[in-house]
DNA sequence: TGTACATCAGTGAACGCGCGTTCACTGATGTAC
DNA sequence: TGTACATCAGTGAACGCGCGTTCACTGATGTAC
């Protein structure tokens, strides 16, 4: 943490400062990719001079971690709320409509999130931070799952393994958006693979 | 290109140190991510001075896009070689396991390669090769597919809707195994992913 | 195979820019009365 | 609500380092005879 805080007073106007700095960093972290930005331009961006960067963050490292803890618990609450809505009998390709509006909306960030992923994978400690968050959004799809009686399959084993499934899928349509940006595309595959995943084989074919 | 050359003579002396350079920056990049690297760190790695990179490439840039296709084309040859080996009956997972070997083996190189996805999804042009290239692995496993005559799911549609399927299972368990780092569980992981996108659900349960 | 010459490939010093980091300062904000 | 004071938050100049880039030079390599 930057200034370590004595007393628990935070102003107004620090609060501002560091919401700029994070939504600027966001932008300029999607245009540019998080190894090609210095501090110099997402101090520009947010309209502060260097020096506010130091007074709200240590190094681009803390800034780019504090950003993606914001933006995917958002995305996280977006997740379990759209999971949420239907009664409890599961309704899944309404569901899957409903999540897939959430996660695949912003190409930018997909970006970020796959610059972090990297990131992630070089530093355990962040990495720890990542699977735990990706627990949660499992968990709640297990969640749902169960709640909805939702029949499965049984290579993918009970409703952990699916919800693992669920998640490795989206991660695969992501690989691809990212390349082709088409995202009703991706849009479309993510749910035939999902339906591939989760429904029964009584469409089997030759 | 660095050094347009006049003549097409390219001298041992330049293959080696090309080589070299780029077998350095392999190392380099898979330790410290792209963005994190500067030229003079990889010419310390393969022991030359920073004019001998300029002797050989433009930008870093250059030398990561020189890189990653040396690397991909070997990949995509052994994964050709590691389908090919059945008979004209497909022993699904048996041919799973080959291409697994092949794709989980190296952890660097999938850092690597995340490396320049995300930086490919920044530059179309370089996208465009990557998705060249992941075009030409789905139709291999599209032609094996069609030559086993294996039983396909009807949502996937046609073979090739299988091969796309087949990729983003990899592509999803690779983010997986990037935080995790258990190769092994990856695996294990995607063979399940795949019997279940590839076979018919005569397993269902509730 | 050996020698002489031409060209090439890599060296390493030098230059300079971008930018990370610091810090004395000042306008902004919050508190007390 | 207003004023006086204390503290805070952001400013912007200054410093210096890392490193990208260049280039005159030299040892390595290839060619011709």
């Amino acid at each position: 943490m930057a200034v370590e805080q004595t007393t628990g007073r935070v102003t107004r106007r620090r609060v501002r400062t560091r919401a700029n700095l994070l939504d600027a960093a966001f932008s300029v972290f999607a245009a540019k990719g998080f190894g090609r930005v210095s501090i110099e331009e997402v101090c520009e961006a947010a309209g502060y001079s260097r020096g506010a960067f130091y007074s709200n963050f240590d190094s681009l490292d803390e800034l780019f971690f504090a950003l993606y803890r914001q933006r995917a618990d958002l995305i996280a609450e977006q997740v379990a709320d759209a999971l949420a809505l239907d009664g409890p009998g599961l309704d899944v390709p309404a569901a899957v409509d409903r999540v897939t509006e959430v996660l695949l909306l912003d190409r930018d960030w997909l970006l970020v999130k796959t610059d972090f992923l990297v990131h992630a994978a070089r530093e355990p400690e962040v990495a720890r931070t990542l699977l735990e968050h990706r627990a949660r959004l499992r968990q709640a799809i297990a969640d749902r799952l169960a709640r909805g009686h939702t029949p499965l399959r049984a290579v993918l084993g009970d409703v952990y393994g699916a919800a693992h499934a669920v998640v490795a899928a989206y991660d695969g349509v992501t690989t691809q958006l990212l390349l082709d940006g088409d995202v009703e595309r991706a849009r479309v595959w993510l749910k035939q693979l999902l339906t591939a995943l989760l429904t029964d084989g009584s469409d089997t074919t030759v």
